[in-house]
DNA sequence: TAGTGGTCTAGACCACCTG
DNA sequence: AGGTGGTCTAGACCACTAG
């Protein structure tokens, strides 16, 4: 049972990438759709607010709702805060190109200080290192390493990090769903190793991002390191004041 | 008069920030604050909703609202898209560190076409361009490039733009405030003529982030460019399902 | 079972924009 | 003045977590 103002954020959406209503477009007033979704104003501008946040329209006070221009790229965006599908690397690009995985490491470790910290377990505890290379239609773009304990995931299967999506696995076997997501974005260089893995020259410049995923229940279960190249990846950022 | 659920989700995070609620700790429920603040749950949840796309608690369903841990770094944080004061460099910082300007350029010239699709003008409409390297604590960490067009402000005071905020001077030019910013953010490597204004070696990674700034009654009044070092700034992304 | 957050209703009044 | 978004109330019921 989704909710009513995600359905409606939804439909609303698909009918703006559908090209139903144009860019710069006004679509009809709060009221009007109330009365067409069958709901409460107040549900409604849930949808609504949805919507600004994830930069498909803007509200004007007094004037309406408008259809803003979408930036499109032959680039990938990488999680901006707001976005539907910020679950894993598979889950978010497989509609649109071939994503695939290249296994480069998969062991037991202990978690050490900093990881623990970051994972909230002890730092003797055991957690699973993964390291992948991501490929878009066969093309490396980006170095994965993850975190997770295995006090959650008791075992993964090689062939889940060859072909499958790692989130969609945890959440089946946890039977949680995905919720949080934390992470910090900066600007850094490719040094030696991660370049040979992405069978590019040294040097280039990537974005990294760090940060830990949490399941409904507030638990921890991901801390990762992905390290993507500049030319293939941005960030969309949008702000909407008060 | 600003909203109610503005004052209260300030006044809790002041509440967190000022460690009256600590990491981990919960904090009253939904019903609680509700009466404490004299407002109905459904007010009180908008506030909370924003404190946790801002990143300071968690909300989980059946157990309650925790304070979330926070990152903390000797590194800028650029806009995340969820902060309170993402209204311009000087506003953003001005609490914290000693933040100064160094005009570089100051012209008027012709939009262009990219630019005039950027700011919703004509390409033979006359725009300010200005060059500022911006320094804080007097060491220079970003260089910005800003296009405004010269029918929305005519004369930009160069007082402005070495020691004011002009984000705060446009406000009070127009009479509207600040109401939407979208941007896009890649990395990138600094070349010569950047490098030499901030006085630092050549080919160092960055943060470049470009985007577009709008009034309250819709109208696109910036169009800029930041190169940020690597080495000072990230970003923060939080993210929260369904 | 009691307490928590998640969703929703049916109205009301306010603030802003345009003709 | 009439239409728009912005805020808020006073309830109600549902879904999840815990003891």
């Amino acid at each position: 049972m989704t909710a009513r103002y995600i359905d409606i954020k939804n439909s609303l959406k698909q009918a703006i990438l559908n090209k139903e209503y144009r860019v710069g477009d006004k679509i009809p007033s709060e009221r009007e759709l109330a009365v067409r979704f069958e709901v409460t104003r107040v549900t409604l501008q849930k949808a609504m607010h949805m919507l600004e946040q994830e930069g498909f329209i803007e509200r004007i006070h007094g004037k309406g709702m408008f259809v803003t221009k979408v930036i499109e790229d032959n680039v990938y965006l990488l999680n901006n805060g707001t976005s539907d599908s910020i679950l894993g690397f598979s889950r978010e690009f497989k509609d649109n190109v071939k994503v695939s995985s290249r296994l480069i490491s998969l062991k037991t470790r202990k978690a050490g200080e900093y990881i623990a910290s970051q994972l909230d377990i002890d730092e003797k505890d055991d957690v699973h290192y993964i390291r992948r290379v991501r490929l878009v239609d066969n093309i490396p773009v980006l170095i994965e390493d993850s975190y997770i304990p295995c006090a959650m995931i008791d075992i993964i299967p090689e062939s889940v990090l060859q072909n499958g999506s790692l989130y969609e696995y945890i959440e089946n076997k946890t039977g949680r769903k995905i919720k949080f997501y934390n992470s910090v974005i900066e600007a850094s260089l490719f040094d030696d190793t991660l370049s040979a893995l992405l069978e590019s020259e040294t040097g280039l410049p990537m974005l990294k991002v760090s940060g830990i995923t949490k399941l409904e229940d507030g638990k921890t279960f991901n801390y990762s390191i992905s390290y993507n190249r500049a030319d293939k990846f941005k960030i969309k950022n949008s702000w909407v004041g008060k």
